[in-house]
DNA sequence: ACCTGAACACCGTTCAAGT
DNA sequence: ACCTGAACACCGTTCAAGT
């Protein structure tokens, strides 16, 4: 009865699986949404998976390994617009629009982890965040030329299209995530000789951020998203039509 | 800043004068540029200056802090375009040229530390990286507001300026401080077995990426920022006409 | 085959103690 | 006033040992 595993694949009804790199990658992905990519710690992952932080290295390379192991997982998440999504009539401006939306998609969902993705160096140093994966970039390229462009063209495409994403997303993912870092502590109200800067930094000198303050405070980032891919298709086919 | 003043004002004539915050932080901007963040240990940093690591507490309330002032006294390195720079004829055009090319060397000259200076939450959330200092966006707006544009005009220019130099600096410094932090090891060849992911990534079941190998690999960077920055000021103008 | 105990080097941080 | 020694908690990582 209580007989070695023999070669059964996953025959384990425990609450608790065995150990896999994917189950150790998809925890480590909730912990950094939870808590924060400081809080990633081997010892609190081995923690919330039952286990002792060694087990881990038997499935990953050490935490650089594993913090690349979870970029590539949520990359992977990325959806190439392919026939279902998309109607064959659609153009590339259609195919760009909806690959937008579903890479803004990943960055709010996990805002904690898209500066991961957007900071860690590529594993070619031709691949772009957030577009980083062999995968994603071939669908990317294979994409636009089916839809009209020629290599150089979408080369092109491809370099203006990161750049974009990168720059709102990584803003506006900063947005959302705003202050979860650091653990929300009551906050302390002792030295008030102290330079103090973090909690009502002095606007006084600064009358036109003051005047303008509550206009900064807005949040478009939806619409300067949408602004911004609408005038980037605009630009993409000017340069299709040169 | 109300520091703790010594009565002495500079009177130390030795190789090492006494500690400074300002000394502390130069040296770990120095620290980065050359071994990257990892190697921003407050022991290590200690090490540099001829000193243990607790004296660094005096000056510094603990590593978040001191990575804080860092990217302050990078952003502080920022000039806003005036008089000297900027002929009174000179429009918002130049001023925005002027300004975003000094970004970009800020960017060019500390590629290891751009990353933080574009992912760290700013003190205030309207604060938008890389110009995420309040001396930096008054002048900005003022700048502009000097130049022609109305209050939502020139709100709306930081906000579309700022994404655009972080997706395309953000880019470029990564391309420049390419693979710097893990300090260049001997490529160990053993453990052929393993699928040894880095060394050189299976192109093979990616036709176009194959093909398009090399157009991939040109660094048309500068040209990227030229173009992106000349289409954003025409952007602009189309929005402060209507 | 898979997990762990023990150990090591390094880290951030505090505080009483030195000068 | 300024720096340090000693100590603590936590970390990444290795390896022989357990089952």
């Amino acid at each position: 009865m209580p007989s070695p595993r023999p070669e059964v694949p996953s025959a384990n009804h425990t609450d608790r699986p065995g150990l896999t790199r994917a189950r150790i990658v998809a925890t480590a992905v909730d912990l950094i949404d939870t808590e924060g990519v400081a809080a990633l710690t081997m010892r609190r992952l081995g923690a919330r998976l039952d286990v002792e932080a060694m087990s881990l290295y038997r499935y990953v390379n050490g935490r650089e390994d594993l913090l690349e192991a979870v970029v590539d997982a949520l990359v992977d998440t990325i959806e190439i617009p392919g026939p279902g999504q998309l109607q064959p009539i659609d153009g590339w401006q259609a195919f760009l629009q909806v690959l937008a939306h579903d890479v803004r998609r990943l960055a709010l969902e996990h805002p904690a982890a898209f500066p991961l993705i957007a900071t860690r160096h590529p594993a070619a140093p031709w691949l772009r965040p957030p577009l980083r994966s062999l995968r994603v970039v071939e669908a990317f390229l294979d994409g636009l030329r089916s839809r009209g462009f020629n290599d150089s063209q979408a080369v092109a495409a491809y370099r203006s299209f990161t750049s974009f994403l990168l720059g709102h997303l990584l803003l506006e993912s900063a947005m959302q995530g705003a202050d979860m870092s650091p653990a929300e502590e009551p906050l302390d109200e002792g030295d008030a000789d102290l330079p103090n800067q973090d909690a009502e930094l002095s606007l006084a000198e600064y009358p036109t951020l003051t005047r303008l303050r509550s206009a900064l405070t807005e949040d478009h980032t939806e619409d300067e998203f949408e602004q911004a891919l609408e005038h980037l298709l605009v630009r993409l086919d000017l340069e299709l039509s040169q």
